[in-house]
DNA sequence: ATTAATTTTCATTATTTATTGAAACTTCAA
DNA sequence: TTGAAGTTTCAATAAATAATGAAAATTAAT
């Protein structure tokens, strides 16, 4: 396989898993684009090797840095805007753990909360209601902190290592 | 809130997330409805309850099925088939862990192995190339390790008792 | 065997989601 | 200022995904 071969396929694949994760498959096709480029690179090149209009890479390219996964980078002397991405694997997952966090289990933590307040405690089967959403509540705060665990694992060797132990 | 407000709303919502994770919404909706089901219920129940065709239930139900989230169940004296979801919100998320470890990671290791094989070595940026490719590969292999943790952490309280030390 | 009840399939249709591309906007150099 | 280069927006359109419903298949009672 030539690499500009391997680079397409990772290009295709990682796009279809982004679209098994809820997300947009062009945006997950930029990202990995931008992960296999060494030099930054600017909105026309991700037009070309993408075959994507302007829009479609601008309003992704925009998600991408909403999401903390992708800098715009200026080049000294060069009017257009260039993109990286960081490509440290690590820090890409965690930033993905820290966003998902913060856009779905935190609402999720207070929608449950919210269902805990069914008042109509004479309704037969509020007792078995109360007993789902609250373990689905125990268990995403567990969730919540092991992901903290894991975030933190990345800056401390220590959790690291020991997390190892169990494998 | 009432408890039929409160279930509606659990139901909903529990669609709304399953999207955000590639899941369709109507197996998500089923999945929360049969989660607070405390009888087992039939398809006809379930096509009245969500206001959707028999077509749709089938289908989803099966996938259910298929993910290992869902049984079937007879009841004496009865011709129609029964359904019903497992309570335990633990056994639920570790059985959705096997199936995307099995559905999702292993495919991703293969890709990266393929991609591993780039032959040309004469051409500028293979190394980088390889070096993003096997730090993927690095991250998966944790997380494949890390999620059997998890997995065994449901049946193993020591474990549980550890993890919960870092939090 | 016949038939009524139930389940499954899948071509068609509807809905949702993503993409395009041209106009509007911004930036900056002359 | 003016205008050329570059970026952003968003209504219209295309593509992907999900839902319907009726026909076919299966099941089980008579």
């Amino acid at each position: 396989m030539t690499l500009t071969e391997a680079k397409q396929q990772f290009i295709n694949s990682w796009g279809a898993f982004g679209t098994q994760w809820g997300i947009n498959r062009t945006m997950a096709q930029i990202h990995a684009l931008l992960l296999i480029s060494t030099e930054p690179i600017t909105q026309d090149h991700i037009m070309e090797q993408l075959s994507i209009s302007r829009g479609n890479v601008n309003m992704n390219i925009r998600d991408l840095i909403g999401w903390g996964l992708v800098d715009r980078v200026l080049v000294q002397g060069e009017r257009k805007e260039y993109f990286t991405a960081d490509k440290d694997i690590w820090k890409v997952a965690t930033q993905i753990i820290k966003e998902r966090k913060k856009r779905e289990l935190d609402p999720m933590l207070k929608l449950l909360s919210t269902l805990e307040k069914v008042d109509d405690k004479k309704e037969k089967g509020v007792k078995e209601f109360l007993q789902v959403v609250g373990d689905i509540k125990k268990l995403s705060k567990h969730a919540d902190g092991l992901l903290d665990v894991l975030i933190k694992a990345e800056e401390n060797k220590f959790i690291g290592a020991v997390l190892k132990i169990f494998k």
